[in-house]
DNA sequence: TATGAATGAGCCTTCATTCAT
DNA sequence: AATGAATGAAGGCTCATTCAT
């Protein structure tokens, strides 16, 4: 009997978060939760006072998850450089393929609220000491040894990043219009081959003509 | 002075525009919009009647406006066709890039009203023939002739599209993460060269190990 | 060239009682009006300043009508009385049917507001003395004369205006209830009898149960 | 002391009922029924939803009253039918007057919309089988036998229908006009007295020159 | 006279939130 | 912990009315 309390209130939270990720912070409405989770309307208030409040708690929640993914994902093996890369950006594409509605929280909720923006950094300055710095300089030195082509390590995260949530963002899109793409799952492990091609071809050292990126001034 | 009349239409237009760009559908009040375009909240209603209608006057403009846009920049020209789609891919960065708020909008209010989405297929239908058709059997001469990568088409403007999309959306994040890349202009410029390099080298023929993309069943 | 300024006039008056007679006065907008009128819809308060003014020139006119018919119509004849009676009950009886809507209004438009009532009592005020008085002495004696039965004239106006309002209102529900009246023209023609068949019978002098009518205390 | 619940919902119920009546549906504003509830404004479309909703209840309770009345109250007796009827339509008086607002409802809320003109006559249906076609059959047999005047079921009906909503909703107006005739319960049993003085009469078989009422084609 | 544009008041309704139990 | 009832603050929209031309 002790199972209720606890229970409810992950219940609602549970049911909050799919309203949240599906209509958005002001396109959902407290009782659509409360109905979800099977509880009164007011009880949602009981637990989480606000309806921000439990926006917070999940957003929060969903940004940590988001941050530590990346660092947990791109934190280095023991693997060759470009192979190190390309699997840790097939992990993340799987990551958020199994975490739906987390891209497009971060594609309509943070834009319009600077505080949801700065929540959303805070998660991502470990990535800069821990990922982001150590890669570069390994990415360096492979280009200097002219494994790889020359890249900045922020330009390769963003790429890879940008072709994953997009890939998942997108894919209601595309099945939408082609219907030949089978199902969502398969959709997806078609678009992570080629995000993950696209990554590896990108890392491939310049043959003669392509051009290296420039890099920020 | 010539300021009424299909002035203030404009101007509520506009200022309705850019508070939906910002907020969403649900999350923009009409209030805010009259008080953006600094016009009596009733004269809103007066030319637009409802917040929908008015929504929907924005969205359809855009979303024709996308659709137009990858057809024409995409239609054929004289260049080889790895310059040619390489250039087209360019001129639609710069696209949506010219037209903030477009890739927003397109992936906030699409996915979660059904009939939004059908209204976004109607604009693409003219793509599959004029576009995807002839560049599909273009690309195939071309890998059969070794002078490319095997790509399927859908795959490859999905490449593109996706890239500039997010691109344009991701910058806000960007520069608020990473300070070092100038400003909104000399950011996207970067961009514009990685993505067309990422294409590039994605339309290289392969050299040894790299795959092919795998293609719908 | 002059005929618009006065006709422009007349014609929304037209048009406003139309729409005040077939929806009430809350029930009519006066962009309705002006809809119907053929005008712009400022120009309507231009002749007429307020709804409620262009309301209450029509509802004055309609009531000023309504006394005027009544006293004109029972204004003695040379007919022997109860003829008399008979046939201004028959001429009333029509006045209300070419006049539809002017029964709605009496009994939609009255009881709200109290200062209605006493623009329609005004009209009223001359029926008491022109008609009401003459009436009853001319009753009284028939009555006592054996030739009628005895009756209150207050009454007896009241049965009539009563049983040829309703008659004129009701005709839209029993035509929509029982569709074998034929068209309007003949169901009221029918009514018209009916109602004077049952002031005549009223009238009559009674035989031997038939009760005369209480009298006011 | 459990003035809430089931009690509150009541309040409003009778206050919206007091006020529809009293200004008719467009002319009721929810804030009024609200006040006169003494109840808070958004708790009235807490229990009702929607303004059209409250009406519609309310009108659906009264039409279907009314046409139950209506059959219960002529639905044959054993007394001699003469009496039968005079003493229905004695009783559908009192239901009127005991009624009050009822039969403004019905003259006014009905004409405009024509979905609750058919909501009435769903309640009238069954007024034709029970009622007007075995009435028919006895008036008939009593006319052929000499009894009692010829006349057809349906104006029968409705002339006591007629004469008796007429009589309670014209009260005000004639109390108003003439103040001799003492308070409303007075007057009301005057006009009671006179309504059923005529049915009689107009039953009354005919003596020489009364005119048969014409019968429908 | 006539009109398109503009305005303010108010209405119906929703919704997050709180209260009492 | 849980609930039905209650509330205040808006939000979208309408409508009568006025302004400027």
């Amino acid at each position: 009997m002790e199972t209720t309390g606890r229970n409810t209130e992950q219940i609602i939270l549970e049911a909050a978060e799919q309203e949240f990720l599906l209509h958005g912070f002001e396109g959902t409405k407290t009782t659509d939760i409360a109905n979800r989770a099977g509880v009164n309307h007011a009880l949602l208030h009981y637990y989480y006072r606000t309806k921000e409040n439990l926006f917070n708690r999940i957003f929060e929640q969903k940004m940590q998850l988001f941050g530590c993914a990346l660092v947990d994902i791109f934190n280095g093996s023991t693997l060759p450089l470009v192979e190190q890369i390309v699997c840790a950006a097939g992990k993340h594409f799987d990551f958020l393929a199994d975490n739906p509605g987390m891209s497009r929280l971060l594609l309509t909720e943070v834009l319009c609220k600077p505080s949801r923006m700065e929540q959303l950094m805070t998660h991502l300055d470990k990535l800069k000491e821990e990922v982001l710095q150590p890669m570069q300089e390994a990415l360096d030195s492979e280009a200097d040894a002219g494994h790889m082509a020359r890249i900045d390590a922020v330009m390769l995260l963003m790429n890879i990043v940008q072709l994953n949530i997009c890939a998942v963002v997108i894919q209601p899109y595309v099945q939408a219009y082609a219907d030949n793409f089978g199902e969502r799952r398969h959709f997806l492990a078609l678009r992570r081959e080629e995000n993950l091609c696209i990554i590896r071809k990108r890392l491939a050292p310049d043959s003669e003509e392509t051009k290296t990126t420039a890099t920020p001034s």
